[in-house]
DNA sequence: CCATGTTCTGCAAACGATTGCACGAACATT
DNA sequence: AATGTTCGTGCAATCGTTTGCAGAACATGG
């Protein structure tokens, strides 16, 4: 359209008054210092220029950017894309734009990356990164960055974060397969360093304890990450045991996928032989064969709620959103059935 | 670290200078101008102090952003956020930042997000929604903004564009169901809108044609979009007629699927069959059962090279990289077998 | 020795917004 | 009627850069 920019001296003088006074007309906090007529009358003439506010001389006079950094781990794990476009969602319709980064899980990264965010005066910063011990998180609040964590949490205190209520979601996995009879559930669990792989394994206790189920310390496989190659090589671990286990709650659907490869290297059949929970579930999970029985969790409205907790935090008001879970729920689909007659 | 912003004028007052001599020194291009020794001097003073140059200035006096804008239809598709990667990779090596939107298809709201992002003054805009009559397209080029398609292509000239080089897949599709003795071979294709969509349709005729294959009118089954429900309502409505095809090439992963569906409906068995092959080759596809047949598109060295056909369009130099294709490859997996002995 | 370049560096004006301050008019108060 | 308040508006400084211009210092050549 117009190419030309039309600044706030343009509509000032069409209007025959200073550009201060249309400034003051445009920021709806000013615009009751100035007389009903010319607020008016500036408005229609801004309105009919086109005008649109430099957001470069609004930044650098009041550096705020309107910009929101947020921060993933691998932008090509599925569970990321849904969580950022709830956050752009929201974001986008207070006007902020948000600028994404990828750390590959590399903590050296990240550190360089949130500075890097600084160095471009991000208003804010999602971090979808924590560690539960996190020194980054800690120097941004020390910082008195606007923060808000999303899927991890972390050890410090008062802090915005939006998480999966895990212990719910681990706990309708377990509600499920105890209806099915099953009795020697175990759970791969994720890394013990995250809050989700923490959380789900106490989850997984508490549920296993409220269906007076025995829960030994052999029955929870650790994993070194929520990968299918960790998956694989835990259910391997866990079915060579005196009375393996009938089930399994996996701390992910990668970890799922991955007791799927170990149940056919063990020629063990799925449900019949094991049934498998998984954690997210992923695209494509319920074309698998069989479709994958798993935890739901609704991404696309925890980062809508990380944005607005964004927005809160921004807006000086509303200062403590505090931790907030959002409930999953199970899907039950094909890779979950009876307890094997005889095992 | 130090929360207190340094500016030119701090490091020039340590050195005794002025600010525009500092600012001389720090811009490679104006740095000859100046004395080696004060050169040498400045430098190591704003290293010392950590001079970070306050963005929002720079772009005021210059009106560059070092942004670009990059507009993708959905990031939940899983083909997009590889292409991301690729280009936030190469951009950010540049300190060039890149701002995100999503269009869910929708032209209007293409054309109110491209709007914003011009709002936000971004250097360049990365798209890859185009169509192929595409009137934002000619729109952008109009006023001069630095373009780059990627993904899809445009009929319109002189323009920068990186692209799969679709004929190729679909020829190694073809190639290796012709290799397999299929002979009655169909096309589930994509919109003719979209480049993508036209292309292989063009590229399906000759591979055909180039294996002295018979290739009917019929045996191209058109549809309205990319997705599952396309691909299993087109399946069926292949296998319909009197001497119905014996292999499939799917249009992208997604119309695979639904050929998965559509022949669980028919009872046909694939691929003893039907022998289906995809394209894009997606996440966990491998996964199914029975693991797909499909054409690997080198995503993320495709946004790569969006990305430096982005920086070499703002630097001025190598004004023109024209269209680029890079060349995907056949994934054989368990979707495709030998034909049907009787059929 | 003076005129004439050459370097180099500083000055100051942009870029386009926000905002404290001052000023004048209008109105109310005594 | 004189004084004090309030209200609306303009002035000008400021944010931190970049960059055209001018002048100082120095070298060069006739």
């Amino acid at each position: 359209m117009s190419n030309e920019r039309i600044t706030l001296k343009d509509v000032a003088a069409k209007v025959g008054v200073h550009s201060s006074t249309v400034s003051r007309v445009l920021n709806p906090a000013t615009r009751g210092m100035v007389s009903p007529e010319i607020a008016t009358a500036v408005a229609a003439a801004a309105k009919e220029l086109g005008y649109r506010p430099n957001l470069f001389a609004y930044s650098l006079r009041t550096s705020r950017s309107f910009t929101i950094g947020v921060i993933i781990p691998d932008l090509t794990n599925p569970v990321f894309p849904p969580l950022i476009r709830g956050i752009e969602e929201v974001l986008g319709q207070s006007n902020y734009t948000v600028i994404l980064a990828n750390t590959d899980n590399d903590p050296a990264r990240e550190e360089t990356l949130i500075a890097a965010m600084r160095g471009r005066q991000v208003d804010g910063l999602i971090l979808a990164t924590a560690r539960r011990d996190d020194k980054l998180v800690r120097d941004i609040i020390d910082d008195k960055l606007a923060l808000v964590l999303i899927n991890r949490a972390t050890q410090v205190e008062n802090i915005d974060c939006i998480l999966t209520d895990d212990a719910a979601g681990i706990r309708v996995a377990v509600d499920h397969l105890a209806a099915l009879g099953h009795r020697r559930i175990a759970h791969i669990a994720g890394p013990e360093r995250l809050s989700t792989g923490h959380r789900r394994i106490a989850g997984f206790r508490h549920a296993m304890a409220a269906h007076g189920l025995d829960c030994p310390p052999a029955n929870i496989a650790a994993c070194d990450a929520f990968s299918e190659a960790e998956g694989q090589r835990a259910l391997i671990a866990l079915m060579d045991q005196p009375s393996p286990p009938t089930a399994i709650v996996a701390g992910n659907d990668m970890q799922a996928l991955g007791c799927y490869a170990a149940s056919e290297a063990l020629n063990l059949n799925c449900p019949a032989d094991i049934s498998i929970v998984g954690f997210n579930d992923m695209p494509i999970v319920d074309r698998l064969a069989p479709p994958l029985t798993t935890v739901s969790v609704p991404l696309r409205k925890m980062g809508a709620a990380a944005a607005q907790a964004m927005l809160g935090r921004l807006s000086g008001e509303n200062p403590k959103t505090g931790t907030m879970e959002l409930t999953p729920h199970l899907v039950v689909r094909g890779s979950t059935g009876q307890v094997p007659p005889t095992s």
